[in-house]
DNA sequence: AAAAAAC
């Protein structure tokens, strides 16, 4: 346990940590901190729950100092992967930097390019940005790079996945050689090792697992479906999500199209739901994760732009709608839940024909979540399989409640169905699962969920062929920190304390009125060009340097 | 099998 007053900090900068309520560094931060105050670069193998974030924040706001940019100069870049990442980075900067003149923008796609100009052209210190955003600003002339001191590329493996690499190299190429840089990644596949060879100068290299991911925060449980059919897979969550205490959830797809799906079939049947993905326009985007982070949202529907990186302390439930294709994600798609220190409840809907993609999360979770069964009458769903999925597990088949043969008529059970309340009491794996819901749900009956995307704004797809494939991505048991892994001596000796004191909640009110320390949720909206859907991060004001 | 990221 480390405080950061011992790490070497200004007085300003430690006021500012000090005014979040944390004083102890994870280790992460204690490793990196002292080494890039000192200008050294940096090699961080750490995933987001480890502090990741403050460890590149705080040094870099201390490094700068007072403001001085030049027009179109910055003195600091920070790429990250998803705007929401990035949205993430300049809240966590906007808190730390709090004391300072230093000032920053964000700057990302989906909102109008207006306003991140004007900033540009008085000056600014920091820039935080995705990578397509940043070059397209600096091929219209708007930035200049030379002037960059410090550069962070955050999630480095998530921008290969992406096909961003040629893009980091690209910007690494346009920043002056002697900058400091400050990379992070959770994995090392090839491809990221050879450009922190290329790009980074005798390296200091840190590691620290996730320290959250253990079963003690997060427990796993499997529901098998004999259907593939996606009427019965909607069935199912309903009756999944209705049986459980859900304070907030995610509910994660494979594809933008069943997100949305999924999201409006869930409204229709009486839950508070909201999708999220790529397609949306941005500003609903910010809407729907504000109202998310905030408690008003209930259920988030989301693909995975989720999975990774986003920093909602709270949630109480992941329902993986989809097994995932690739094994990883799903590690991260549970890894929303059970952070700072709370549990988390996490399902999987199993269908017969997420066999191949199942067998590669078990392998790389290295356990057997439990089963559970739903009270649902399949009678009349098309098998799909579901003799492939007994035989498979058949030491589980006597804990399978005895199938309903009654069958309510269509319109009444539809009627009749209401998200059910938990019977409270978590199973114990040797116990039968329980009945789960009261009144039994007919997976035959029609569904008045109609298949068209919801009424959000969709954009156009875009298309960028000249992006490099995913081919390269690393083995998902490479570097992934599976949830029984050891976690290092240091990250096991405190774990839910450190990760508490990474990325410090802002409230909503602050994170709405920023510095001034109010929330003005109307007032900066006026002649933005976004009428009353200025996103949150766009009302918060950027410090002017004197 | 997908998703994400610029106009």
């Amino acid at each position: 346990m480390t405080e950061f007053s011992k790490l070497g900090l200004s007085p300003t900068t430690l006021q500012a940590v000090a005014d979040t309520g944390y004083t102890t560094a994870t280790p992460i931060q204690e490793q990196a901190i002292p080494v890039a105050l000192a200008g050294r670069d940096v090699l961080g193998i750490a995933q987001t729950g480890t502090g990741k974030t403050a460890a590149f924040t705080l040094p870099m706001v201390d490094r700068l100092g007072s403001g001085r940019a030049r027009a179109r100069m910055p003195r600091a870049l920070v790429l990250a992967p998803t705007r929401e990442l990035a949205d993430q980075v300049a809240e966590s900067f906007g808190k730390y930097a709090r004391g300072t003149k230093l000032n920053w923008a964000l700057l990302i796609g989906g909102v109008s390019m207006g306003e991140q100009v004007a900033l540009l052209d008085k000056g600014v210190d920091v820039l935080i940005a995705t990578p397509g955003r940043l070059l397209d600003l600096f091929e219209r002339g708007k930035i200049l790079l030379t002037g960059v001191e410090i550069m962070v590329v955050d999630e480095a493996d998530r921008m290969l996945d992406m096909g961003f690499i040629p893009d980091i190299e690209r910007i690494f190429k346009l920043t002056p050689p002697r900058r400091q840089t400050l990379f992070f990644s959770a994995t090392m596949p090839p491809e990221i090792t050879r450009l922190t060879q290329q790009f980074l100068k005798d390296p200091t290299r840190i590691e620290a697992s996730r320290p959250a991911m253990t079963a003690d925060t997060i427990a796993q449980y499997l529901v098998r479906i004999p259907s593939s059919d996606p009427k019965a897979k909607r069935t199912a969550l309903r009756a999944l999500v209705g049986r459980e205490d859900v304070k907030n959830g995610i509910v994660f797809c494979n594809r933008k199209s069943e997100v949305d799906v999924v999201a409006k079939s869930l409204k229709q049947h009486g839950f508070d739901a909201a999708p999220i993905h790529g397609d949306l326009d941005q500003s609903l985007r910010t809407k729907t994760l504000a109202s998310f982070r905030s408690g008003e949202l209930k259920l988030l529907v989301a693909s995975d732009v989720a999975a990774r990186g986003w920093d909602i302390p709270d949630v109480s439930h992941v329902f993986n709608y989809d097994v995932s294709h690739h094994a990883d994600d799903y590690v991260h798609r549970i890894g929303r839940t059970g952070r700072a220190g709370k549990k988390g409840q996490t399902f999987m809907i199993v269908t017969p024909s997420d066999d191949k993609s199942l067998d590669k999360v078990l392998k790389l979770i290295k356990m057997d979540p439990e089963e559970l069964t739903l009270d649902i009458d399949w009678s009349g769903v098309g098998s799909g399989g579901s003799a492939r999925g007994g035989r498979k597990t058949p030491e589980r088949a006597e804990r399978k409640a005895p199938e309903r043969t009654e069958r309510k008529a269509p319109e009444q059970t539809e009627q009749a169905e209401k998200p059910q309340r938990s019977r409270g009491g978590r199973r114990s794996r040797s116990e039968p699962a329980v009945e789960a819901a009261a009144a039994p749900v007919d997976a035959t009956a029609p569904e008045p969920v109609a298949a068209a995307p919801a009424e959000q704004t969709e954009k156009p797809r875009r298309t960028r062929s000249r992006r490099g494939s995913n081919s390269e991505a690393a083995p998902v048991a490479a570097g992934v920190p599976a949830v029984s892994a050891p976690v290092p001596a240091s990250a096991a000796a405190a774990p839910a304390a450190a990760v508490a004191v990474q990325e410090p909640q802002l409230t909503q009110a602050e994170r709405r009125g920023g510095r001034k320390g109010k929330s003005d949720d109307q007032a900066p909206a006026k002649g933005s060009g976004f009428g009353d859907d200025v996103p949150a991060f766009l009302r918060r004001p950027v410090p002017v340097s004197s």
